[in-house]
DNA sequence: GTCTATAATTTGATAGAC
DNA sequence: GTCTATCAAATTATAGAC
């Protein structure tokens, strides 16, 4: 946690390596408020529920992605840009965060379902609405995010950021 | 439960739908006891541990995924019957157990870690040596492999199959 | 804002009777 | 093989003092 930051996001901070690495039930108050340096019933004092910390965390992580993604002056770029912040993860092992609480939708409470999968579509529309995506881009943006998510999974999976490369050498052309 | 089905195939029936579900920790002893219809402790009686039960769970999943896949004719026909496998999970938004377990790798015990990676090598290596892989097969193993990991990810992420089938286009040529 | 204390529930796992 | 009973630990969440 840096000097100027405050406790909501180191609190954040610490959820999202916690969530990335091990999903929605792999970390608890507990473990985020020992890594903050607090106690629990101060992690409830900033978020209520766990349900409300994931949904502004996922929020959070979607705003921070398309800080990063920026306004693209082609659809090369844009394809460059997001393989970027895909395979940043990839060599660092770390699951997305839309991936790691997306897989398990179905067990979600209903508000972070519906904000892990506005991350994907926010995702898919940013790429969609690139200079001359239409023309430009070597597959469909559903095509290509799909590929980013589904190589990172797998390169997480096997602990092999090697993985995330061969998987995603027909998006460099 | 099917009559001449064991108990413990009737165990691990229940615990693969609840892994696709929710994921490694999102299944108990108690949960899948009450679905075959006996106690906690019985089912520690079949599978000692829990990381027991999900390494024969994913070594069961991996090899009723080669018995439907089979050995293909032709790169055509493996890429038809991969794409088949899991378009199959998608319309019942069920995710794949690989990615379910695997996207918390850095959180399992060592023996699950190893036999979720083993199973997207397994359909990577299937795919390399199907008839003329080299030349026919439209994209590397790799590529393949992920984008419809990846597609059923995202599709189960936004609760929408018909996400699966526009991000696989490109596999339909 | 942070704390202590605690409630209510769930978890993985074991002992021992039958 | 299945059961009852239980343990020790962890979970989300709240009440109330400071």
């Amino acid at each position: 946690m840096s000097q100027s930051e405050t406790i909501r996001d180191a609190i954040l901070d610490a959820a999202e390596a916690r969530a990335r690495a091990a999903g929605y039930n792999g970390f608890s108050f507990r473990e985020l408020a020992a890594d903050v340096g607090i106690k629990s019933a101060s992690v409830h004092y900033h978020f209520p529920t766990k349900s409300d910390l994931a949904h502004e965390l996922m929020e959070r992580y979607r705003t921070k992605a398309l800080d990063f993604l920026g306004e693209p002056a082609s659809a090369d770029a844009a394809l460059d840009r997001i393989v970027l912040l895909f395979r940043q993860a990839a060599l660092e092992s770390e699951m997305c965060l839309c991936g790691a609480l997306g897989v398990s939708s179905a067990a979600l409470p209903p508000l972070v379902q519906t904000s892990a999968a506005r991350f994907s579509r926010t995702l898919v529309d940013w790429l969609k609405h690139a200079p001359d995506a239409g023309r430009d881009l070597p597959f469909p943006p559903e095509a290509i995010v799909a590929l980013l998510e589904g190589a990172l999974l797998l390169s997480v999976t096997a602990r092999d950021p090697a993985f995330f490369e061969r998987a995603t050498l027909p998006l460099n052309p």
